[in-house]
DNA sequence: GCCATATTCAACCATTCGGTTGACGATGCC
DNA sequence: GGCATCGTCAACCGAATGGTTGAATATGGC
């Protein structure tokens, strides 16, 4: 479910991460804290919402973003917002309040 | 949070609802089968995740869709679904698929 | 064939989540 | 004041979630 596996800022980290390229699974896990492991049930539901591909090349496994289910979803929300247009200010305290791309620190 | 306030099917049935009119609590509990208080907790949700607003008039609450939230999260989602044009065919089988606003069933 | 690397699987644990029930607090009406 | 209605609170319960660890499965390089 997209909203779901949205819901998590270590996946919205992700998203974010894949935005610039395509990465290994233990690239993307690198800056993390947590084990591969987690990170890769984070990219399995990831997967599961259509939010990212898996495609295995020789040993590694490459992740790809998937941006039609983030589209097909925003466009869903609008749905509901449609009415006026956005409110750039309100948008502006938005990006820097709960759902800002989390930055990842290293520190225990 | 709204991504997490959206992942539950309760909680975007009830937004589907509030997209027509503004409703009283009671109201809004109506088509579902489970209990006052259950409806009562989703409203909370979406409430602190700022996608509606309660206000008292006498000893009933009007809850009232605030689309600013919605809005505000789809423009972040479209950041990363930019690139191309959205998809209207993709569109369709998502909207046929697990984001269509619910059906409340009255069956056990 | 053997070893190292990349990733997932399986079992487990703590916490959160979605629901219930019963008691409680506010408000309007007589 | 007394009562019915509207809504929340608190305690509880089972299921789902996010994490861990250690073993297992590919695959590539030698």
């Amino acid at each position: 479910m997209v909203f779901a596996a949205l819901a998590d800022p270590t996946r919205r980290a992700i998203l974010g991460m894949l935005l610039e390229d395509d990465m290994a699974v233990t690239d993307v896990a690198e800056p993390f804290q947590m084990s591969l492991a987690a990170i890769s049930k984070h990219l399995s539901v990831l997967a599961e919402a259509g939010l990212v591909s898996r495609e295995r090349r020789g040993r590694v496994i490459w992740c790809k973003l998937e941006p039609d289910a983030l589209r097909n979803a925003s466009v869903w929300m609008q749905g509901f917002g449609q009415f006026e247009p956005v409110d750039l200010d309100a948008f502006e305290r938005f990006l820097e309040g709960e759902l800002t791309l989390p930055v990842v620190s290293d520190a225990p």
